[in-house]
DNA sequence: TATTGTTATACTCTATAACTATA
DNA sequence: TATAGTTATAGAGTATAACAATA
């Protein structure tokens, strides 16, 4: 990497950094820890299989039944059982789950913030880098 | 936020969860935990003490205790007492530290990689607007 | 037999509160 | 009395292995 890529990494680091610190503040703001408020974002308005959120999330299968757990717990989120495959439990997210999930994304300011820095036109720009950078499927 | 925003949302979302991945795998690499290599990594070639490192990492005292702990059991870190004031702890990186997080630097593909995507004039376009987000002082 | 999800277990991260040693 | 670090403890995230129910 060149000089320009030395700095630009370490920019990076601190914004990663910095995001993921504001995403925990702000589920907390509603108790929630971000590994389940991120759960919450992954459901949709249709219920969603265990399999496919852990698929989602990256992470074990008995992971995500544990955060479900919880969740379940709070009233936030329900299984369902899938009525063409018995095996596959379904998760659906309640009217309070909507709600925490609302809290959620309106105490996590940082995008608004840190985006709403950059005139219409250098955010466009940064779309076009980042889309470069990770590929059109993102 | 516009719609160019929310759509620059998704991709910074996208990019955060993707590097956090990745930083997670090059840890595991060598057995470590991320908390554990990013402790690594702000260790300098002189001592530093253990609060320091605290206020650093955003994090409890008692955290970097035990970080500092499974890292010195595995011989990468020692502490040191500091001689003009024997409440402070240092902590040294030794060489087989220094060895481990070379090692997880080296798997950390991902800002090289990402990074290598983008012309030189794009990454100084992409440096000139993080550092506009995330201010001079980052 | 293969798949979906759960349970039991273990390790790590992290914080709070109580404690020790030093200033 | 105040500060630096540790210890004890507890809750959460995460994975592996063994298991139950269903396909």
């Amino acid at each position: 990497m060149t000089e320009v890529a030395d700095a630009l990494a370490r920019q990076v680091w601190d914004l990663v950094f910095a995001y993921d610190a504001a995403y925990d503040r702000a589920a907390q703001v509603v108790g929630l820890s971000a590994a389940q408020a991120c759960l919450l974002e992954h459901l949709s308005p249709d219920s969603r299989p265990m399999g496919e959120l852990a698929l989602e999330l990256r992470c074990d299968a008995s992971n995500v039944t544990q955060l479900v757990s919880r969740l379940e717990t709070r009233g936030l989120v329900a299984r369902v059982a899938d009525p063409d495959d018995r095996r596959i439990k379904r998760v659906l997210i309640t009217p309070a789950g909507a709600d925490v999930r609302r809290a959620v994304r309106g105490a996590f300011g940082f995008p608004s913030e840190r985006l709403g820095l950059l005139t219409d036109q250098e955010q466009r720009q940064l779309y076009g880098l980042l889309r470069k950078m990770l590929g059109p499927a993102s």
